[in-house]
DNA sequence: AAAATTTAGTTCGCTAGTAAACAATTTGTC
DNA sequence: GACAAATTGTTTACTAGCGAACTAAATTTT
């Protein structure tokens, strides 16, 4: 480590914003691909809001916001179009009627499987070349930068 | 491994699109935050094109979409809004006219420490509680989906 | 060398996502 | 229990980014 070291040429793979902008772009345009398979019309985006309603189903809004880094206002629309495509539907709360619930229809529930087996067959391909180690290792990795980053947010907004 | 995995509980801390997703807007709205100290009015996204250009200065703008997985108009756009803050120009080919060659101002190439610096405070804040190799890996394994991923795309299109 | 094709960039209309103001409900305090 | 403050979701106006159509220049074909 040396003190010029910031005057070194720019190394984006070694930077994570770089890297992890790069893959999520471009699983994202794969999920593209692979959605014009099915008649949907959703967003790439709205796949965020069912990742998290799979993961536990009966959440608000302003938890959807928080979980993708989102404004609420986003969230509202990305759901008119899940509920368009009836995946999800609300519910207002009946304690706190501010509230809306999001639940999964059975339609939405199914469409996990499918995007499951997408996702593993994309994981195999974009891993080639690479020992299951490492690949636990960075999911690990991600996963803390996540919480770390996720933390920070919250403590400094 | 079982027949039924499928139908398992979906564990997105396992999953690369949900993973780099997060993490990538979450370093985002870092820069967002960091972006405000300064005056500039470009768009995060517009960091992306800074940061081809710190690795490889006069390059035409076909070659930034497809480094940056985006389309030739948005790459317009966000070139117009970096000239608008003074971080690049463009000029025009004197072989090929049709081309135009992107460069940074002496500003832009400042610009580059400025992020540099605050990239490295954000990593070690990220990956706190991480061990050095486990970090290497994580960005080694990501250069390899980057480039695996992009052949792929590369081809399909 | 004229015509057709390809390549680079720009323009224009559209959509997704955002921010800010708003309405409705709940909670906290006096 | 009434009024102030906070929370949740909606509405509205705006912006960034995308796709398709277009212009200009270079290359290939005939």
């Amino acid at each position: 480590m040396f003190h010029s070291e910031l005057l070194m040429k720019f190394n984006p793979y070694r930077n994570f914003g770089f890297l992890t902008d790069k893959v999520s772009r471009l699983i994202h345009a794969r999920v593209e691909a692979v959605k014009k398979d099915k008649s949907y019309s959703f967003s790439n985006a709205c796949l965020g809001i069912l990742a998290e309603l799979w993961m536990k189903d009966g959440i608000k809004q302003q938890d959807l916001a928080n979980a993708l880094i989102r404004n609420k206002s986003s969230i509202n629309k990305m759901l008119l179009s899940l509920e368009k495509d009836g995946l999800i539907y609300r519910e207002i709360d009946s304690v706190d009627k501010r509230q809306n619930r999001i639940y999964l229809t059975p339609e939405g529930k199914r469409f996990r499987s499918f995007v499951k087996k997408k996702a593993k067959r994309g994981e195999s391909l974009a891993t080639q070349g690479l020992d299951e180690s490492e690949v636990e290792t960075a999911k690990k990795v991600l996963k803390v930068m996540y919480e770390n980053l996720l933390n920070d947010h919250n403590s400094t907004i």
